[in-house]
This record gives structure tokens, C-alpha cells and sequence, in this order.
DNA sequence: CCTCTAAAACCGACTGGACGGTACAAAAAC
DNA sequence: GTTTTTGTACCGTCCAGTCGGTTTTAGAGG
């Protein structure tokens, strides 16, 4: 059962998903979401705390499923495992509305944007670890920031089926670049 | 010499980047601009219009630059322009505030995206339609896009030098799969 | 099962300040 | 002296946040 929090937080990235951030008022998201002022400023102190809210909801969860996915992929000894689950994370956040809300959320002051560059500097730290070729590590990781982008500026989606083939041939270069592959190469010399 | 509204267009752009969209009122773009609200406002008829100016601005100067560019590669037979063009823009913009003024600003409403969501399909479809390989195309695109949203919300910027290492490889591979390197092959069958 | 109580959750009128926009005076430019 | 531009005081609206009140929930006692 969703809490009511939650249901908050969903209505606020309806509202910005649809409306943009200048006529995002409490009045708004309460009505939103179904209930009045009162509650929605019970759940969260204040309207920073409640973008805070939504920003950290989705920073957690992109973080924590993204980390679970890639050591699920380390056991299975595949190569270039967060990468792997970064592309996978971001196929399921594809139609819904987090990604365009936290970009729209965060550019409004920096605050905001604070609490998602950690993340990303981390992931992109990771994936780059994990491809031996520092300038193709760097591709990869501009390929996902660039589809996030396209998604949070609602920019000609490609398909379903482009991305997926789209990040089938960028695995596959990366595979043979990781740094599991350059280790078996120089075993096998 | 440099026009009032371009003057204050300047004070925006500088106010976005430093505290976001939030802070931003027509008081504080005036002194920002080292002038009263009465002078922003007779330049701008309202903020809404001053928010349009901005968006207008950068996007009319890239637009007109990265094909005023990409002409005259194209007359020099270098393979891919409109991508070079794309990426020496970049490079240009790179230390500039317009590009992360720009998403700011657009994630505040829909009405001021669209004021340039149309460029961004319109460089896209270029990109792709010079590149045979119409994944490789995507890809070049996303690239360019994850630079500017790398730069949009600060997250920690690669170096010029490892940028132009990036940006060189990707044009020796695009190039080899351009439209013109394929015609070149087929008529050598 | 019902009653009472207290806390938790929610409501909505109200307020105080901020901010966009106006009106008109003052100054500058021509 | 006329037009263009800038300054300033002011108005009306909007909106975050407050606060007293109401409803709902949870639990204890009978």
C-alpha cells in the first residue's frame, strides 16, 4: 500500500511533467493529489522539503535498483556490469515520469541539483572503471546521459526497438573493451 | 556595442546559472543588469517575454552558426559536417552560461521547450541522415546531447583535451560510415 | 461489541510578504 | 521640443506557510 507521501510525490511529477515548474503551487499539487493545503504541508514541512522529496525518492531508488541489478549481473560474470544495468534502469524508467521531473525539479536552484550530481559522477566513475579504453568508457556514459536528456526535454523519442539495438551494439563494443576481456587477453599471452 | 535587451539578456543568463530559476524575478535581473525594473521591463514587455528572449537568442546563434559552419565544411568535401559543426559548437559553448540558462529556463514550462525542441530533431535527423550506419548516428547525437546535459547541471566536466580525444574518435568512425564514404565504396565495387 | 480518549492525519480560512505589472515623472537622446 | 529610454512609487495578485479546528485511527477499559 502506497503511503500518502508517496501519492504526494507522484502527483508532484505528474503536475511537473505536464505543466513545467512555474505553476507548480502547493494549491496545485493538493488538488493533485486529492486533499487539501493542509495535508500535503502535514506530510512535508515545506515546498523545498517536498521537491527535496521527490528528487531524493528517485535518486535512491535509481541507485539502490542500479546496484542490485549490477552485482546480479557480477555474480553471473558478465562483463561491464553497471553499465549493462544503467542501460537496463533506464529502458524502465522510459514512459514514466521521474526523469523529466527530477531534470526540471533540479535545474531551478542548486540546491536541488545537489542531491542527483553525487549520483551521477559516481556512476559515471564506475562504468568508466570498468571499460579499459578511457575514451570509449566516456562515450558510454554520454550515450545514457544523452538519453535521459531526450527523455527530460521531450525530444524526438527514437523506439523502443532503435534503443534496444542501440545499446546492444554499444555492450557489445564495451564487452570487448572491459577490463574482465583485457585481463583474459593478457592470461592468454 | 552591445544592445540594452542583449545586455539583459547577459544578467539572465548570468542569474540562472548561479542561483536557478527560483530566485529569479524581474527586481533582481535589474540589478544584476545595473538597472531599475521600469528600463527590464520596457525591453520586455513582461517576464514571460524576457524568458523567450533568452531561449530565442542562443537557440537563433547556434542555429545560424552550426549551419553557417557546417556549409563551409561541406564545400571543403569533408565527410559529416553538420556533426563537426556540431562539435566545434559545443566546444565554443563549452565555458559559456547560455546552453545550462537554456534547460533551466525551458524546465520551467512547456511552451518555452518547444522553442527548441524543433532545433534539436532538426540537428538530429542531420546527424543521422549523414551517417549510413543509423545506429552509429544515434549514438553521435547522444553524445552531443549528454555533453550539454553534463553541462547543464555541472557534473563533473571532462577535460578539453579528453573531450577533443572523444570527439576525434568519433568523427574518424563516423566518417568512415558517412553517406559519402559509402558512395565512395559502392562505386569502387 | 461499544465507549471513551488521545494522538495522528487532514482541512481550509487567513496572513504577510514577495513579485509581476502599471503609471507617470524624470532624464537622455536625437 | 519631441521621442526614446530609464527611474520610482504603487497596486493587485498570488502563494508559501500558519493555525485553530475537524475527522480518522488506534488502543484501552468496561
Amino acid at each position: 500500500m502506497e503511503t500518502t507521501a508517496e501519492h504526494i510525490l507522484d502527483a508532484v511529477e505528474r503536475l511537473v511533467c505536464i505543466e513545467g515548474t512555474r505553476k507548480l503551487t502547493i494549491d496545485a499539487v493538493a488538488a493533485e493529489a486529492g486533499m487539501s493545503k493542509g495535508g500535503v504541508l502535514y506530510n512535508f514541512r515545506s515546498k523545498q522539503e517536498l521537491l527535496l522529496g521527490v528528487i531524493r525518492r528517485v535518486v535512491t531508488e535509481v541507485r539502490e535498483r542500479t546496484y542490485a541489478l549490477s552485482d546480479k549481473l557480477t555474480e553471473q560474470g558478465v562483463a561491464c556490469p553497471i553499465l549493462r544495468a544503467s542501460f537496463q534502469i533506464y529502458k524502465e524508467y522510459r514512459e514514466k515520469t521521474a526523469p523529466k521531473a527530477l531534470f526540471a525539479l533540479a535545474a531551478q536552484e542548486p540546491e536541488l541539483v545537489a542531491e542527483f550530481q553525487d549520483m551521477s559522477t559516481e556512476f559515471g566513475r564506475a562504468i568508466s572503471s570498468e571499460i579499459s579504453d578511457p575514451v570509449l568508457g566516456h562515450m558510454c556514459l554520454l550515450i545514457i546521459d544523452g538519453l535521459y536528456y531526450r527523455q527530460a526535454l521531450d525530444i524526438e523519442h527514437c523506439s523502443a526497438g532503435e534503443i534496444d539495438e542501440l545499446i546492444d551494439r554499444v555492450l557489445e563494443i564495451s564487452s570487448q573493451n572491459s577490463r574482465h576481456a583485457v585481463l583474459n587477453a593478457e592470461a592468454g599471452n
